[in-house]
DNA sequence: CCTACCGATCGGTAGG
DNA sequence: CCTACCGATCGGTAGG
């Protein structure tokens, strides 16, 4: 249980890091109250751009648009939406407040485009193990490893999918609510099929055991190091080996 | 995954509810951006006491803090910590933001207060488990009841037990952390000792099945509905076959 | 992308 | 437990 250390990690994810952002900025250890930030260092001029800056409205999709959502991501993930503010985000990109406003919409649109693209990862997979023409036992420990793929690619976004997604209102909740059930009905499906099949328990409660693989699941988020020294492939190796067989011997 | 739905739920946890604060009052549907609260109505005046009010700095431990803990409870379950305003808290108790203050110190130290009683019943019960004669097998079964059987208690605390401990600084924080690895420490305990005793599979990994175990179990807090058609007692059985005997048939 | 700033809201307090 | 209020901070905008 010491899934918030002051330790900075990087959003992973193959893009490259943020330059030129104070090191430590914005860690929970060291957030509210009372430790308000200085000034942000300005990031050292890049090479100069036809224009200095976008006209408003304007579609800005550049570089600082995705250094944007990777902090962004890593601050929601670690503070939480409604713990952090457009001056901790500006803060860690090395922009003063703003200057966000030319890249971004606002604050709730900026959560919507984390989470939705977030979930649709895990959606990809879900379709794929669908599509692969593998048995209900081989079809869960695939989903089982790739979910584990995709929490590992980058964890902070996991965080914000599964837990920070009730900040959002209107029809983008609803939106993110509906494709939340959708990766749920994967695993009852799947779970479904092979209890039929016989390869699962027959006596097997399909509600109580979908939440609680999902629950093992979710929760890797929160201890997931990506220094630790076990392989993606191991641990969702052995996630599976939990989930599947259980805890008690097979002769017992 | 209906985990937020606007339904006003009782606190349960044998306290009586909350008088004359208006139903509905900031659930996460309603909530932010720009849905400000109107005023307070104010709840009828209950019988007079010898002085109208406490002094400042006067050990309060009445019915009204109890209210606050409790709403409090379920709006830091529900909006978060940082979500939830002193407003917010006010108004679904029936007073005016100041008022608050005769009763408790702080925001922080209200979240502390509810994290800290609240982690405390889980250690209970871990506890109470530990000094039982039972083997390692009816042991963790039992934990997990016991588990499921707290949640129930009180989802919304549980929600503020496993999440919102974040928002918490110094040493109030390190007391926290070290009560929550304490409870997870009684798990690998128990499975340690069904491993070495041959109850439990040897080739188990203790790491990923105390987090797995974990992961199912705090994930409870997030769709447990007391208004469901199954018991608590139901639920902990299963979930505690799921875990233990996994989901493939005993034959394969 | 910065300067300069807005109105709203925040946690909390003085004083009765 | 209310009235009245504080200084700080919030998300966001105008204009260049």
């Amino acid at each position: 249980m010491t899934a918030c250390g002051p330790a900075r990690r990087s959003t992973g994810d193959d893009r490259p890091v943020a330059p030129g952002h104070a090191p430590g900025a914005a860690t929970l250890a060291t957030v509210r109250p009372g430790s308000r930030r200085v000034r942000p260092s300005r990031p050292p001029p890049t090479e100069p751009s036809p224009r200095r800056w976008a006209m408003p409205g304007e579609p800005v999709v550049g570089r600082t648009r995705q250094i944007i959502f990777d902090e962004a991501t890593r601050l929601f993930g670690a503070q939480g939406y409604a713990g952090t503010t457009m001056r901790d985000i500006a803060t860690a990109v090395g922009l003063l407040p703003g200057s966000l406003y030319t890249h971004i919409q606002g604050k709730e649109n900026l959560l919507l485009e984390i989470v939705e693209s977030g979930i649709d990862r895990f959606l990809a997979i879900a379709d794929g193990v669908a599509r692969s023409g593998a048995g209900p036992d081989q079809k869960l420990r695939a989903l089982i490893k790739d979910h584990v793929g995709v929490v590992a690619q980058n964890p902070e976004r996991t965080l914000v999918v599964f837990h920070q997604w009730r900040y959002l209102t209107g029809e983008a909740r609803e939106r993110v609510v509906e494709k939340r059930s959708r990766y749920e009905d994967a695993f009852r499906k799947i779970m479904n099929q092979g209890r039929r099949s016989g390869v699962f328990a027959p006596g097997l409660d399909l509600k109580v055991s979908v939440l609680a693989v999902l629950g093992a699941l979710n929760w890797t988020a929160e201890w997931y190091r990506p220094d630790g020294p076990d392989t993606v492939a191991e641990i969702g190796e052995r996630l599976a080996d939990t989930l599947m067989s259980g805890l008690l011997t097979r002769a017992s």
